[in-house]
DNA sequence: GGCGTTGGATGCATGAATGTATCGGATACA
DNA sequence: TGTATCCGATACATTCATGCATCCAACGCC
């Protein structure tokens, strides 16, 4: 952890300058990708020096992990609330309208995310963090279908309804590399929305 | 392009470094991704000095591009062999095996092909090569399916046998990104076979 | 096997990023 | 408003990677 204060005194100043850095180094890794930012053009796009950086962090990558753990926090919550209203029915291409709406925002988060699984696939710290982040979101996906059971089928490949959430967020990070590549945010989420259909409904309508 | 001889001489020396260099590369890439490689790190896994190295390629960049087609071709090419062979049915869980076999076969790969990933993101060049790849991939899928047109069938809502092969190219991403995180390959088939099985056969039996 | 050409090794100069130590100004609290 | 503390700026030393220029050895061809 970075210095900070012993205990009390938690400066205004303090919390702005950090939120400002965690601000800069999004637009920043999103735009260059992590790997290819050093320290100071984070400081210079925050409008502070380094020694404002090395007085909140100790080093790119824990500033790197803050700021996801932000970030996912952020989403997380999102898509919770997205998921958690309306009674006990699930009218898919609505909920998914919703989701996506959450889930495909911004490319710039989309390359912040792989940029951290990259790291995380090499750091096992690091990857139960974002393995923490993905159980969330597959716990509000699970509820979610927990309420339309009875109400909606599933298919039984699948198995539980454990077995579907993952389903479902393995499919959001199939588009999510689609869209990587191709940058069509629209096609992506109607792309998204055929394959959570065919997932997660009856799919008797076959030729 | 490196600098290599103005047309003929194609060296025997020549090539046999290339491909040390770029099987090293392999190596170093996968063990520390690609941001946290220097052009030295290379040269020394391979055995050579980064005299050799400049002799051959202009900068990291250019040797992870021709790192990465080389090895996509030869995935490419075994995905096709495997899908190509027997008969007009189609036997979903064996022909899933036999690429799977092929597409998870070892972590590494996945790792430098998520690099590369990141890097196409953020430059439209790079990243045709990348879709390219993956349209491959798809043909090879979509030759297939067509082949079993009529011995099986498709859900509605994927469209044509074109959208199913997206689906499994996306069932295929999604897989690869937990793998990365869980590290546990033997799950991994498994779990891409069940995806792949409600993807692409009735799924009437449902629960 | 000799000779001209090519490939790779070595040494050096340059530029950039990092981390730290120190200093001046802002901030919180009495 | 005064003062002790904290925060961020500046300057510096150090390390590291890069790219080039030069040199020796291996190679291909006759």
């Amino acid at each position: 952890m970075a210095a900070g204060p012993t205990a009390g005194r938690v400066t205004r100043r303090r919390v702005r300058t950090r939120a400002n850095l965690l601000d800069a180094a999004f637009e920043v890794f999103a735009a260059k990708g992590f790997g290819r930012v050093s320290i100071e053009e984070v400081c210079d796009a925050a409008g502070y020096s380094r020694g404002a950086f090395y007085s909140n962090f100790d080093s790119l990558d824990e500033l790197f992990f803050a700021l996801y753990r932000q970030r996912a926090d952020m989403i997380a919550e999102q898509v919770a609330t997205a998921l958690a209203s309306d009674g006990p029915g699930l009218d898919v291409p609505a909920a998914v309208d919703r989701v996506t709406e959450v889930l495909l925002l911004d490319r710039d988060w989309l390359l912040v995310k792989t940029d951290f699984l990259v790291h995380a696939a090499r750091d096992p710290e690091v990857a139960r963090t974002l393995l923490e982040h993905r159980a969330r979101l597959r716990r509000a996906v699970a509820d979610r279908l927990a309420r339309a059971r009875g109400h909606t089928a599933l298919p039984a490949v699948l198995g539980s309804i454990d077995g579907a959430a993952h389903a479902v967020v393995a499919a959001y990070d199939g588009v999510t590399t689609q869209l990587l590549l191709d940058r069509d945010v629209d096609h992506a989420r109607t792309w998204l929305g055929q394959l959570l259909t065919a997932l997660l409904t009856d799919g008797s309508t076959r030729h």
